[in-house]
DNA sequence: CTACATTGTTAGGGTGTTCTAACAATGGAG
DNA sequence: CTCCATTGTTAGAACACCCTAACAATGTAG
């Protein structure tokens, strides 16, 4: 079994991996908060493991191995969010820190029992996919909100990098994953938006929310 | 924060510690599965710390601070388990490996939400006290079973080293905690016991059962 | 094409935790 | 009191993970 460390250098590869599926020294090393050569280093071990290709200079690639490994760590760690939240009575804005702890836990019985208990769910409370137990990830279809053009009807499914200032912003406006947005106005000088929400309430929304509302155009 | 590897030392010293509080850098060995030297020098960083006083060739004894620490570590074990059964449907012979991991998750809340959940319990599924958050353990006030004499009445409040092959056995054999027991006679030659259970079917007992099967004598 | 900023690598070292081999202290049996 | 088994200690090394300082490669702007 990979280690604390191990399982968290696959969680930033998973998260970071562009289409191409490549992640640079650098960007792992900010997104651990870690210096480059102790991703270097870390890296030649991932690729001793067969959990990555790693060549000098070249950006890092995860191996089916390594996917897979990422993907049930992020399992872990939804499924955690989703039972803390569903079973335990936890906010949305609370179960990040404590799954970041729990999804360590070398227990499969442990989170195969939160996942009956959660009814099999396939995205985690903000929205983000729940990896199944063989590793594969579920593409969700959805765009960002400030992609979308007036007159649209949208409904909220996810997040882009959920943070807890974030999740504290809709908290405190009310909003919630499944609400529907009904796109009044964009301002053209700063990109924010007018919207009007669950068919009641105008609200404006600055272009940088808007890059984090990931939402599904309606029929 | 201790590391993963501290608590572990220091619940072993918890439930290592006889009525003086002392324990030895063998016992420690033997049951942490780590060589003498190992326990040697974490011994010496533990004093470091101010978790235990050491001295050359001298028990090993808590502090105040290491007591305190070690007692909540068996805090977070014992809660977990308590929710594991309660909540999560376990099994009382399954829950004690989990929560061997479960209890380094660095995350207060977690478990003072699942205190909370399982309504703020005082002994665990096997029947041991748990810690309150300040550390404080409760004494339970019970004899081994092996102690008793014919013609006592007796209830099963805990077990002593509860391991997977004594929950068995009593899983088995039909006994659960809060059981009660009427000694029916004693094998002088190997100590084993002859009781009916619950009164209803008789069972006999070895001394090495009767050992680990903690009672408690009904008025 | 050169110059520079960015990115990646090497070398060398530190901490936490573990080990084995060898040796020293302790305490009980005769 | 001596001997021996048990128990504890020291020395020396390994592994995983982290760091800083210094240097090398890459790729983009001019």
């Amino acid at each position: 079994m990979a280690s604390h460390t191990v399982e968290n250098y696959l969680k930033a590869l998973f998260a970071l991996a562009n289409e191409a599926g490549e992640v640079g020294i650098s960007d792992l090393s900010d997104h651990l908060a870690v210096s480059k050569p102790s991703v270097n280093s870390m890296a030649k071990a991932l690729q001793q493991d067969g959990f990555l290709k790693y060549e000098k200079y070249k950006p890092l690639k995860l191996t089916a191995k390594g996917k897979k490994a990422a993907a049930l760590v992020v399992r872990k760690h939804r499924l955690t969010e989703m039972f803390l939240v569903e079973q335990m009575g936890f906010g949305w804005d609370e179960v990040h820190d404590i799954a970041e702890q729990v999804e360590h836990v070398k227990a499969p019985a442990f989170f195969d029992r939160m996942d009956e208990l959660v009814g099999f769910p396939t995205v985690d409370p903000h929205g983000s996919p729940i990896p199944d137990a063989q590793g594969n990830v579920l593409e969700i279809d959805c765009v960002k909100l400030s992609e979308c053009v007036v007159g649209e009807r949208v409904s909220l499914v996810g997040l882009s990098q959920s943070s807890k200032s974030l999740l504290a912003f809709l908290d405190s406006h009310g909003i919630a994953l499944g609400h529907t947005f009904d796109i009044r106005s964009v301002e053209p000088f700063d990109g924010s938006m007018t919207v009007v929400h669950e068919g009641a309430k105008d609200q404006s929304f600055s272009l940088k929310v808007c890059e984090r509302l990931l939402v599904n155009k309606e029929a």
